[in-house]
DNA sequence: TTCCTATCCATAGATAGTCTATATATAGCC
DNA sequence: GGCTATATATAGACTATCTATGGATAGGAA
């Protein structure tokens, strides 16, 4: 019964949708899509860093340690020419088919 | 890389929705969808029928096995009371969450 | 008559993508 | 010194999907 906190399916192309306002680590990308979405939208470690590591595998985003400003070490992901790419994909898609479900529920019953 | 049929999560709330204009065999569950999503949405088997045992088992749907116009036996569902409550959660939910992802894809990057 | 296709139900097993829970670590504040 | 927020990461469970079958029959084609 439990519902989950963001539509399966979506994580990557939320995650590469928020790296294309420049490189973040992860908590920071966590952050930004609840802050983004009004607090709709919950992306929780054991989704995000798996997440990660298959856009990593991909070759759509790149990681690099550094510091973050509240001094602290931080992996910062950024996107690469493949991953812009590849977003666009994922949002044509996606948008695809979420006009295809309105097309079923907007029928008549 | 392999693309989902349809969007993982969305499946029951589709069926739910596909049986408020009466009461249907799965097949027939399947083709309507098909055909109402000009397409983009195919539903397999393996996917429908245990969605369909998951209806039943939360009281949602209810089953009896009838003929169809073309002279077979097959298994009809039909929504209950607490199915169409349901699907009203459902899409609900769903809206909710579509409204909070295009906030995102909507940023400016 | 026999074969083929579309119609219909159903399950097993693989796979993917979440979630829960946990572990670790540290900066800064009280 | 302890608490909270920041930060990464993994193990294991769970859910929902897909692929691949298997079986049955009606009706039309050959």
């Amino acid at each position: 019964m439990k519902k989950s906190d963001l539509l399966p399916g979506t994580l990557d192309m939320l995650i590469l949708k928020t790296l294309t306002r420049g490189a973040q680590h992860g908590y920071g990308v966590a952050l930004s899509i609840k802050r983004l979405s009004d607090d709709v939208l919950t992306v929780e470690e054991g989704s995000l860093y798996p997440a990660l590591q298959r856009l990593l595998l991909q070759g759509w985003v790149k990681a690099e340690w550094k510091m973050t400003e509240t001094n602290r070490r931080a992996r910062f992901y950024k996107l690469t020419a493949a991953g812009k790419k590849q977003l666009g994909v994922e949002v044509s898609q996606f948008e695809q088919m979420i006009d295809a479900i309105g097309r079923v529920l907007a029928e008549q019953s």
